[in-house]
RNA sequence: GCGCCUAUGGUGAAAUGGAUAUCACAACGGUCUUCGGAACCGUUAUUCUGGGUUCGAAUCCUGGUAGGCGCACCA
C-alpha cells in the first residue's frame, strides 16, 4: 500500500538524520489542495530535537528528495511545519489498472487473515415482535462481520433468540386464556403485550406465569403443541425479515441451549463462592469490581437470561473454535455485559480477551410521524414496508424491471444508510421522511450514482468504445479519492465503525458527480477509454462499499 | 443518589491532537436542448460553559450545565 512507502521514506529519512521517531503519523489533508498525504513528524519532534520544527521539515523533504520513490511527484513543506506528499500521475495509472484488476476483491486487506471470528447479533426473541432496535443491531453486526470477512477473517454470523423465558411463558399464558392464534405473527405480538400487562398489574395472572414459565424451562407446559406452533411461526417470519436484509445466519444459538450449559457453571460458581445467595435469591455482586449485582436465580427458583448467557460462549466455542467473539447490542445492555463478561472470566479465566461486546445507540423516531400499529412498538417489517411503499412513488415514472424487488432494495438501502452514516455507539434518530428524500446523504443517492455509471457503461459497449486504463489523461479529485478504499477499511475493521465506509463512499459519489456533470465520457475522443476506465472503477469503489455495508447495489432503477 | 455515554450551523451528522472545522437536508439564488435531473453550481449559518495541558484543542485533563442509558429477581 502506498501509505507504506511513504511511511518508510520518512522512517529512512529520520534514520539519515540520526533521530529516533517511535511512530510516524500520516493524514489526509482536509484541503485536496495540501497533498495526498501529509505528515506532522517535524512538529513532533522539533522540541525533541531543539529545532525549529520548519527547518526540520526541511531537512527531512531533503534526505527523502535524495530516494524519491516513483509513486511520488513531489514533497513540499507548509504551514507550521507540515510535510505534504504528491503522488505522480504514474501511480495514479498504476491504480486504476489495479482496481480494475481486482474487480471484486479490491479494497480487501489481509489484517485479519488466519483469525476465527463469530459475529453474533439481531438475537430477536420468539412470541415477540421484531422491532426496529433489532433491525439495528442486524444493520451494524452484518456491516461488521462483512468488514471483518472483507479483512481477511474466518467469519461466521450466529443469532441468538430467546426461545424459553419470561417472555414466553407471558405469551403462552394470554393465548390459553383469551382466544389468539399462535400460527398469526400478530397475534403473538398482542398475546405477549396482553401478558405482559397482566403481569405487571394482576398478582394472580403474575403468579400464573411464573409457574409457567417453570414449566415452559423444562419443556412440560402442557401446552407443547402451542408452543411449538409459536415458535415455527416467530422462526419462520424472522427468516423472511432476514432476507430482506440480506442476513444469513451460520448459527442459530437458543436460550434453552445455553441453559444446559450455564446452570451447572452456576453451581459451580456457587462452590467456588462467586455467587451467594440473598433474599432468596443466587446473586453475584459486582461491587467489589466496581460492577453491580445481578441476578442468576430468582427466589421462584427460575433461571434468568443471565444464567442462559454464561453458557453462550461455551455453545459457541464447541461449533467453532473462535479467536473472537463479538456481541452486538443496544448500549442499554452494555453494564450488564460488563458484569457477564465479569463472571464468564472468573469462571472460565482462558477466555481471557476472547470475548467482545460493541454497544449501538437506540433508534429514535420522530414523534408521531410513524403509526405504531402494535401497541407502542413500531416493528422493523413495518418500517420497511413503509420506505418500500416510498421507494414505490418515487419509482412511479420509471421503467425498470422487477420493480418491486428493486423498490425492496432501495428501502432496505435507505434504512441501513442512516444507521451506518454515524458511529455506532451514538443514537439515531431516523427521520424517514429525510431518508425517503433519496437526495445527498443517502444510500438511495449511491444506489443511484452506481447505477448510472453502469448504463453508461452499458452505453459505451453498444457504441464500441473500449475501456484503457493505462493512459491517465488528468488527475482528478476521484483518482485522489479512489486509492483510499483499502486504508479506509483498515480503519473501519481496526474500529468495528463501518461509518468510516459510508463517509468514504458518499464523498466519492460526490466527487463523481460533480466530475461527471463537468465531463462529457463518451465525447468521441481518444480521452473517453479513459474516462470510461476511471467511471468503471469508481463503479467497482461503490459497489464494494455497499456491499461492506450490506447494501444491494441494482443495476437498474 | 452512584456509574457509564453524549453535547458541533435552523435540522441530522463528519473530522487519526494539526493548516481556513467538513458534508447533507432545509432556506434563498442560479445552471444545463439528460452519456439516466434521484444531477450540478453558489449564498447564509456551527464546536454547551468556566479553567487547564500543548508549538497547536471540537478532540486530552478538570469544575459546571443539559440530555441518554444502567443500577435485584425483564431481556
Amino acid at each position: 500500500m502506498i501509505r507504506h512507502t511513504i511511511t518508510n521514506s520518512i522512517q529512512e529519512a529520520l534514520k539519515a538524520l540520526d533521530i529516533v521517531a517511535e511512530e510516524v503519523a500520516l493524514e489526509y489533508p482536509a484541503d485536496v489542495s495540501h497533498g495526498d498525504f501529509s505528515s506532522n513528524v517535524a512538529m513532533v519532534l522539533a522540541q525533541k530535537e531543539k529545532q525549529n520544527p520548519r527547518e526540520l521539515a526541511g531537512k527531512i523533504q531533503e534526505e527523502i528528495e535524495k530516494n524519491l520513490p516513483l509513486e511520488i511527484e513531489r514533497i513540499e513543506v507548509a504551514g507550521p511545519g507540515f510535510i505534504n506528499f504528491y503522488l505522480s500521475q504514474d501511480f495514479f495509472t498504476k491504480q486504476l489498472e489495479e482496481i480494475l484488476k481486482k474487480g471484486d476483491t479490491w479494497g480487501r486487506n489481509e489484517l485479519l487473515k488466519g483469525q476465527k471470528i463469530m459475529v453474533e447479533y439481531t438475537q430477536p426473541n420468539p412470541f415477540k415482535p421484531f422491532h426496529i432496535g433489532h433491525l439495528m443491531s442486524n444493520t451494524i453486526g452484518e456491516a461488521v462481520s462483512r468488514i471483518i470477512e472483507f479483512s481477511g477473517a474466518d467469519t461466521k454470523r450466529a443469532n441468538y433468540q430467546g426461545d424459553i423465558g419470561l417472555h414466553v411463558a407471558k405469551a403462552l399464558w394470554a393465548i390459553g386464556k383469551e382466544s389468539f392464534d399462535a400460527r398469526s405473527v400478530n397475534d403473538l405480538g398482542a398475546a405477549y403485550a396482553y401478558g405482559h400487562e397482566k403481569y405487571e398489574t394482576d398478582e394472580k395472572a403474575k403468579l400464573e406465569i411464573i409457574e409457567l414459565n417453570k414449566h415452559v424451562a423444562l419443556g412440560d407446559s402442557g401446552l407443547k403443541d402451542t408452543y411449538d406452533i409459536g415458535l415455527a411461526t416467530s422462526l419462520n417470519h424472522f427468516e423472511e425479515i432476514y432476507e430482506t436484509l440480506g442476513t444469513k445466519f451460520d448459527y442459530s444459538f437458543f436460550e434453552s441451549e445455553g441453559l444446559t450449559i450455564g446452570l451447572p457453571m452456576v453451581e459451580r460458581g456457587l462452590k467456588a463462592g462467586i455467587f451467594e445467595e440473598s433474599e432468596g435469591a443466587l446473586v453475584f455482586h459486582g461491587e467489589k469490581y466496581g460492577l453491580h449485582t445481578r441476578v442468576f436465580k430468582t427466589q421462584y427458583g427460575t433461571t434468568t437470561y443471565e444464567t442462559r448467557d454464561l453458557g453462550l460462549p461455551i455453545l459457541k466455542q464447541n461449533e467453532f473454535n473462535f479467536d473472537t467473539s463479538i456481541t452486538v447490542t443496544a448500549v442499554e445492555q452494555e453494564t450488564y455485559f460488563d458484569v457477564i463478561f465479569k463472571v464468564f472470566s472468573l469462571l472460565e479465566p482462558n477466555f481471557k480477551g476472547k470475548l467482545v461486546h460493541i454497544p449501538h445507540g437506540m433508534m429514535q423516531l420522530p414523534e408521531g410521524k410513524m403509526s405504531s400499529r402494535k401497541g407502542n412498538v413500531v416493528t422493523g417489517e413495518s418500517l420497511i414496508e413503509e420506505m418500500k411503499i416510498g421507494a414505490l412513488k418515487k419509482m412511479e415514472s420509471f421503467e425498470v424491471e422487477h420493480k418491486d424487488a428493486v423498490a425492496e432494495e432501495v428501502a432496505v438501502a435507505a434504512i441501513k444508510y442512516s444507521v451506518l452514516k454515524q458511529s455506532s455507539g451514538k443514537n439515531i434518530s431516523f427521520n424517514p421522511e429525510e431518508a425517503l428524500s433519496f437526495e445527498g446523504d443517502s444510500g438511495p443517492y449511491i444506489q443511484y450514482a452506481h447505477a448510472r455509471i453502469l448504463s453508461i457503461l452499458e452505453k459505451a459497449n453498444t457504441e464500441g468504445v473500449t475501456e484503457k486504463a493505462n493512459a491517465l489523461d488528468v488527475v482528478t479529485n476521484v483518482d485522489t479519492l479512489l486509492h483510499r478504499f483499502p486504508d479506509v477499511v483498515a480503519r473501519a475493521v481496526a474500529e468495528y465503525e463501518p461509518h468510516y465506509i459510508t463517509t468514504y463512499i458518499t464523498e466519492l459519489s460526490s466527487a463523481f458527480s460533480t466530475w461527471y456533470a463537468h465531463t462529457k465520457i463518451l465525447d468521441g475522443t481518444p480521452e473517453a477509454s479513459v474516462k470510461l476506465a476511471r467511471a468503471h472503477a469508481v463503479a467497482v469503489t461503490l459497489k464494494n462499499g455497499l456491499w461492506l455495508l450490506g447494501i444491494k447495489a441494482p443495476e437498474r432503477m
